[in-house]
RNA sequence: GUCCCCAUCGUCUAGCCUGGCCUAGGACAUCAGAUUUUCAUUCUGAUGACACCGGUUCGAAUCCGGUUGGGGACGCCA
């Protein structure tokens, strides 16, 4: 029976590269229908704070990871942590410094672990110092207490960072003078940032929270995720939670360090979008309007309108919000060059005149209708359409791109449409 | 400094374990063309990589060694 643990530390948010752990940890139990634990890890109780931890477990459920049992927590351990160090000085395997008890480290040794992602990875002990396990103010250090919890909750296998391949040897030691049986690591590469050094705030965000406020969708993100350091082989790219946990096979996980590439997140993120139905998307472009504090009291069958509109041409939630802002508000950005260049001149203005007095006469405002009005009028004063076009869109949206012009009148209707264009005409 | 991990297009990767099917495939990005009323979408095409040096072999991206480069760890942080 697979057991395998994430333990985040609650001393700050999920980090994107923490939740990529989770994420195979997560894979690695459903796929061999076993089960995941969770572990917070706050034995350090100055820098633990209960909102990290809520942050953290609100991030996981909304990737789509779930565990099993409840999870546990280190700071309600520290007596056993204690016990076991007390008898490991009994067995004369470890030593007391003050308050402090300290692991004796067994020179000249050959310690080898089989990786289950590197191979044979050895360490000589003479490279290792001796290990503090319970530290002077009493809190456990964590190789040791990290040990001790992983045989208590009898994990068998640990996929973890990279980061805490030399923590193994130690722990592997602690394993033996306690007289349990390792159970199997796996140790992933790191995700680094664009420029190859640490994944920070400048390459697009470090924690979960980041990318959910600028809306990516968690199945966007969490294939991303998937495909850093992992492949099922092929060239598949696309690929859901469900198929996922089926095909998903440690051995296939590469020990490179991967590059962290938003823009590719951001493509991805946009396909994903593009496959919901409008409906589905309905809900999720509300609650980003909410969050981001616009007003929501369009009713749903416009918004849905607005939707279809722009659903091939979002990349994100929080992109939709920025591009369809003047639908929703006369107080909407306007670009200055795009201005400048159609809605200046008086040639422009002109235009925008012939046409709105056209639109007011149509019967129905309807994008065919609207569209033939353009089509008649530019014929007429031989003018390419475009000539139309493009003043007609930065003045009713202030931007020089965006959805299909006819449609997107349509949708605005007609009052909002002269007004604007008569006001850019004055 | 010591120890450890790693090395295919700009980026993520397939191929590597089980050498020949690789004149190295895909995706993102970039560029060009087509479609389009603009932008976008879509379609077509192009640019672009086996880090280097040796070795093994009839044959190496694939195996071995070294060099270089990148990353990680050396905390009474986790």
């Amino acid at each position: 029976m697979v057991r395998v643990r994430f333990a985040p530390s609650p001393t700050g948010y999920l980090h994107i590269g923490s939740a990529r752990t989770a994420l195979f940890n997560w894979l690695y139990a459903r796929h061999y229908k076993g089960s995941l634990l969770l572990r917070i890890e706050d034995t350090d109780k100055t820098r633990s704070e209960k909102k990290y931890l809520d942050e953290i477990i609100d991030d996981l459920k909304w990737l789509g990871i779930d565990w099993d049992e409840e999870p546990i927590h280190q700071s309600a351990r520290f007596d056993v942590y204690r016990r076991m160090a007390e008898d490991l000085v009994k067995k004369g395997k470890a030593y007391r410094e003050g308050e402090a008890y300290i692991f004796k480290l067994e020179k000249g040794r050959t310690i080898e672990v089989d990786d289950m992602i590197h191979g044979k990875v050895s360490f000589n002990t003479d490279d290792i110092k001796d290990q503090v396990m319970i530290k002077s103010d009493g809190s456990p250090a964590y190789n040791f207490c990290c040990v001790v919890d992983d045989a208590y909750l009898k994990v068998t296998h640990i996929i973890r960072g990279d980061d805490h391949l030399s923590n193994t040897p130690k722990q592997i030691l602690f394993y033996e003078a306690l007289g349990i049986t390792p159970p199997r690591f796996g140790h992933m590469p790191l995700i680094m940032g664009a420029d190859g050094a640490k994944l920070s705030k400048r390459h697009g965000g470090v924690s979960v929270e980041e990318y959910k406020k600028e809306g990516f969708l968690p199945e966007a993100l969490v294939n991303y995720l998937l495909l850093l350091g992992w492949s099922p082989g092929g060239d598949k790219e696309m690929i859901g939670v469900d198929e996922a946990v089926k095909l998903f096979d440690i051995n296939n996980m590469k020990g490179v360090q991967a590059k962290f590439d938003l823009v590719k997140l951001t493509w991805m993120n946009g396909e994903y979008i593009a496959a919901k139905k409008d409906e589905e998307l309905l809900p999720l472009i509300r609650k980003q309007m909410e969050d981001e504090g616009k007003k929501t009291d369009t009713p749903d069958e416009i918004l849905l309108k607005v939707i279809g509109l722009y659903k091939v041409r979002m990349k994100t939630l929080s992109e939709f919000v920025r591009m369809t802002d003047y639908f929703f508000t006369e107080d909407y950005s306007v670009e200055e060059k795009a201005a400048g260049k159609y809605l200046a001149g008086a040639e422009s203005k002109n235009i925008l005149r012939e046409f709105s007095g056209r639109l007011k006469e149509i019967k129905d405002f309807s994008h065919s209708s609207i569209e033939e009005a353009c089509r008649s009028l530019a014929e007429e004063k031989k003018l390419k359409a475009g000539q139309v076009i493009h003043p007609t869109r930065v003045a009713i949206s202030g931007k020089s791109t965006g959805a299909g012009l006819f449609e997107m009148m349509e949708v605005l209707g007609r009052s909002k449409v002269l007004e604007r264009m008569q006001k850019a005409a004055a």
